[in-house]
DNA sequence: CTGAAAGCGCTTACAG
DNA sequence: CTGAAAGCGCTTACAG
């Protein structure tokens, strides 16, 4: 592979030259541009970027971590990033993490080795930023978790209020008639502020206000986000609780694996039993029935992340939080209970 | 940022020595391991990758370049390499590639920035292999494609025999019953190695095999690999062939939006009309009706072309080509026709 | 076991 | 306009 100095030697000037040649700079005759130019093309050189780095260490590129690729409502998201950032034309790495990892972590790492101008985390836990993140500072942004009480000034965060929307969710299927809730899916969790304690919260919220009885020991049933956590997930409070008419799983992912569940019982939804979903991906306007659920607006979460991020590379603007407004959208899965 | 030199500075050692224990390098006191240890850890640093690139040229990082993130079952396929090379201790990033963007432009750039160890490409189609993939010299693997034609010697890779399987998937349709099948979903291309003209040969074969007459200009419905695009296309062709009875479509995306067009006319799946679909992706298993498809195997898949690449780069074995079988997975969307 | 020194491929003041 | 030289953060023979 040839070297600046090969380049320089072929051509007869110095390495200073042709490395000026290779950045455009002014002050070059245009003679020496030529000659050079055409040794490079020649050579088929391509200029070491590491080299390049450790010298000019200017930022480059943008890095997004995801944590858990499973995720489909996530890399929803990544797409739109991923369309937005190259409408920029700014080049972004993908890093994928398990459940298990440390996205702070991932993040230092990616910061010594790659100097990066910002880093965008999709699903993290507020909780982790309390940590080690203060000691990054590259402008950031969190997705999907509200990070405005870590109060560290490179950190951005967009979010959907979780809450109000799973009490909206539920909130649907009293208004429907239901009485009997079950909740699905989601881990209890020793902090606050996770997603999915915050939406059972809000669940909760929402029967207490309507006072519709609950008990979290008997109705509510934590799973995993997948189709078939939620699959099994459901059995086993269906099993339990053979009154419910109605469940909310916590995403949308656990919301399909429920549906199957009742299906493979002979029941029907929303006949015998209403499902609400939570994210509002796009598999859900084509299950059968469609789902209804609540629409994280993943445009919105997308778009106002990247351009809050480039602000702040290139003009530094300061770190903002904000609440991005959902939806309910109505589907075909909740309908009144029957009369029993 | 602290660099080695800090360290050294205040670990009192040099860096040499340094760079020894963050080396694990033998010869090392267990005293300035331990001391020089824990200045790192408490000076939360973390080396320079591009110094150390700089340094050691041996090539470093292996590179998943996605053509299209859209298409579940590549993420699935994805996850699976992901998961394998984690445990293999091998750090890997993933490119994302929109359809119209070259894949062999892309990994002619990540060659020449970050030498990596070897690429490997998902969904990439055989035919962009023949031009300037000439010029790279790193083991590389492309997945869904067989580039045995292109003979190239860094090149491996690792295939569904799409036109058997596709096959296969209408003869069960035929088995069935049906005579009056339509097909859903690719572009007519100009090459004939690609997926969905394989696919859409091996149904012709089937076809033509039982002595089931077909017309492709009426038959025949082309369209993106999307939910929304299958949903579309399948509703031009039930517009165009109301006597239609099953629907093969090249890929379980396709299928998902078909059938929901099918419900949308108050038909039943398969009571109306009988789906199979192509790939095998998760959702098929929850849907009602789970989708009959054809399962491409994701896990053989994944970790043939991870084995592949790692031996291949740990020990120069030659590259390959290999077809991995496919198996037809019973759903509940394929019955025999209604007498009418 | 440890330190001093050369050098990886580049960029960038600094002279001329 | 051009060259010589320092230095980016590391690794690795080479001495001791």
């Amino acid at each position: 592979m040839a070297t600046i100095k090969d380049i320089a030697r072929i051509s007869g000037y110095s390495i200073g030259t042709v490395s000026r040649v290779l950045n455009n700079k002014a002050d070059v005759s245009e003679k020496a541009r030529s000659v050079i130019e055409s040794v490079i093309r020649e050579q088929n050189y391509q200029p070491n970027d590491n080299a390049k780095r450790l010298k000019q260490p200017a930022p480059s590129g943008i890095y997004v971590i995801v944590r858990g690729m499973k995720n489909v409502f996530l890399v929803s998201i990544l797409e739109e990033i991923l369309f937005r950032m190259r409408e920029h034309k700014e080049n972004v790495s993908v890093q994928f993490l398990n459940e298990t990892e440390d996205e702070i972590e991932a993040a230092m790492q990616i910061t010594a080795a790659y100097r990066p101008k910002g880093i965008m985390f999709l699903g993290g836990s507020t909780e982790t930023f309390r940590g080690s993140f203060r000691d990054i500072s590259v402008p950031c942004v969190l997705i999907t978790a509200d990070a405005s009480a870590v109060g560290h000034p490179d950190l951005s965060s967009f979010t959907t209020d979780d809450r109000a929307a799973a009490e909206v969710a539920v909130t649907k299927l009293i208004e429907a008639g239901h009485t009997r809730i079950g909740i699905l899916g989601g881990y209890p969790v020793s902090y606050p502020d996770d997603n999915s304690t915050l939406r059972l919260q809000g669940a909760l919220d929402a029967m207490s206000k309507a006072s519709v009885s609950f008990s979290e020991d008997k109705y509510y049933e934590p799973c995993a986000y997948s189709m078939q956590a939620g699959y099994e997930a459901a059995g086993i409070l269906l099993d339990r609780c053979p009154d419910i008419t109605g469940i909310f799983a916590v995403s949308d992912t656990v919301a399909f694996g429920a549906m199957r569940q009742i299906s493979d019982r002979g029941l029907s939804v929303p006949d015998d039993i209403s499902v609400v979903g939570f994210d509002g991906i796009e598999n859900g306007m084509y299950s059968v029935p469609r789902l209804s659920t609540i629409r994280q607006d993943i445009s919105e979460l997308a778009a106002r992340s990247v351009d809050d991020l480039l602000l702040r590379i290139s003009y530094g603007r300061p770190a903002a939080h904000s609440v991005i407004p959902f939806s309910y959208l109505e589907g075909e899965s909740v309908s009144s209970p029957r009369l029993s």
